[in-house]
DNA sequence: ATGAAAGCGCTAACAT
DNA sequence: ATGTTAGCGCTTTCAT
């Protein structure tokens, strides 16, 4: 039924220049309402498309916008952040009348590789660049002539563009329900400390404790990297020094962290109270055989998604703008593992 | 460090013309190894990088597939189905040089209103459709002339080209394994009977009781349309027939299985058995708090993913082929909910 | 309000 | 083996 329309041939079969037809389809004003009438009919009959690669090259848009999600392996296996990004994302790409490119990198050198691809010209309008850490290459894409914005605030280029969950307050709020519970020996399980949100997070536990006078133990601190098997050795090895909670910095993790405990024959939260961060695990409702549930901080992370795609839209349509730091609030989970309802 | 650099003024400057250039970048034959070392140098010290659109433009491809996702709300919030998928798709646009544009829809009106975009000329290179039922609006796209290939096999264009797993003998498979450790009334509850998934799931079920001279009975029958919730009521309605195993079509909905046994006070496997489908579920291991593991049908929810990307470029390749229709095994993974090991 | 015409930057057929 | 040239289908001045 498609016989290489173009717009030449529509303004032919409406009796109007190819120019006309063209303001028609991109709503210019000052067009005659008849005329208008009678070019849309013709495309309605015709079902012509216009050609987007035609387009893409005189307008010098495209409407794809980037989303770049290094390392995949570890969280796209393991839970729902980045589905639930991914979602926002796409529905923000909808509503906005652009379309998404996913690019999900397996090894360094992938993103080494693909990295200038993915800025290349007449390509991408905007991109989107997801859980970057210290010394990632995707960095580089910074400095790239093209509009970037990132999700999690930037360690490497502090003045990019980002949107955000307010990790700090989110892992304060955690550590202070705890103390309000009466813990008093609070230990924390940590992040990858070359993200900021690994940062931030145990920033926030050790304001919590300072705000509450209680002392920092170094011992009280573990390093688990976002890695639930390392958060099992992690909780080992806090173990001997008698913490009566744990402050984890992600679900995934903090099921290590119940595993661990339920090993060594700990019950939570009688004798270990346990709060987690993401609300991502499959703790959250009552799956069955599941005996108890996961306390968490919850994150806005389909809002991220979608925020993130409004902003990068304001930054293509003003590059040259100020920095766009933009923080979102999170939310306290109450639910079994902290005690609260014990 | 880009001053809109051309294949002209990379021309200029190794001092051959626009067509040499685009040819050692398309690597073409007859270039003298000289000239074509020097063209190198100049666009890596340049950091010269074609425009993507006017190459689409010039030459009617643009490296672009889709990924169409209908409906995402059930299956993308609730699994790691697609998540997989995504990143099988994902991995061999990477490994193929091309790009993944997703689409995830949440309302039929979105479809509706995007199908015709998706298609446009100049867009896209090919469309992969995933999860299909039918009456989905987003059929049509098998209309447009442009290369669809389904994931799932299609029931309302049985023509078009297609990747799956063995549906039918996956069930087969699974209420197989139930008869053989002694299970006489075995359930079933189905998955959406507007799906080919859901329909032969349905059959390998019945096929294995009849090739066991097993009694079809309409009320161990009950559908729960791959929804988890609708999977709990069904499984109360089931009950008073006195199944002594019930084979799910999916995982999630194996949640609401066991969550209704669970409430009833019955025991798995000793007084029911049950089997899944996908191995999505988060009860394929020791996960701590969790007093069973799920029996089920695994899929090669990524390979087919990366399948279907290859069998896309095929089609594009040589679009007046024969439909391809390939259909992937399944496995069995035997844990706790069975039986079998108790 | 509409048309004519000049590109956008590349590929590919044709010429040499 | 390399250069010349004609599009690819659209947007966008510049006329009128």
């Amino acid at each position: 039924m498609d016989g290489k329309l173009t717009l030449e041939k529509i303004g032919a079969l409406a009796g109007v220049s190819r120019a006309t037809v063209s303001r028609v389809i991109n709503n210019h004003p000052n067009i005659r309402e008849e005329v208008r009438q009678r070019v849309l009919e013709v495309i309605a009959e015709t079902g012509y498309q216009p050609n987007q690669a035609a387009r893409s090259l005189a307008s010098n848009r495209t409407g794809l916008l980037g989303l770049v999600i290094p390392r995949d392996i570890q969280e796209l296996f393991t839970d729902l952040y980045y589905p639930r990004l991914i979602q926002g994302v796409s529905q923000a790409c909808n509503e906005s009348g652009n379309t998404l490119a996913l690019f999900i990198f397996h090894t360094e050198e992938e993103e080494q590789q693909i990295a200038a691809q993915i800025m290349r010209q007449g390509f991408l309008d905007g991109v989107i660049i997801a859980g970057l850490h210290f010394g990632d290459p995707l960095n580089q894409l910074v400095l790239f002539h093209k509009p970037v914005l990132m999700i999690g605030e930037p360690l490497e280029y502090p003045q990019a563009s980002f949107v955000d969950a307010d990790n700090r307050l989110g892992a304060y709020t955690a550590v202070s329900h705890l103390i309000s519970l009466g813990r008093q020996r609070i230990a924390t399980i940590t992040g990858r400390l070359d993200m900021t949100a690994g940062q931030q997070r145990r920033q926030g536990y050790l304001d919590a404790l300072q705000a509450n006078n209680l002392p920092i133990e170094d011992q009280l601190i573990a390093a688990g990297e976002f890695e639930q098997g390392k958060a099992y050795q992690a909780t080992l090895q806090l173990l001997p020094h008698t913490p009566d909670a744990i402050f984890v910095a992600s679900d995934s993790m903090a099921l290590g962290v119940l595993r661990a405990l339920a090993d060594v024959g700990l019950r939570v939260p009688e004798d270990v109270a346990v709060v987690g961060y993401d609300d991502l695990a499959p703790l959250d409702t009552a799956v069955p055989f599941i005996s108890t549930t996961l306390t968490t901080i919850r994150q806005p992370i389909r809002r991220m998604g979608m925020l993130a795609v409004e902003t990068l839209l304001e930054i293509i349509k003003e590059p040259q703008g100020p920095p766009r730091r933009i923080i979102l609030p999170t939310e306290l989970i109450i639910r079994q593992s902290c005690g609260a309802a014990y």
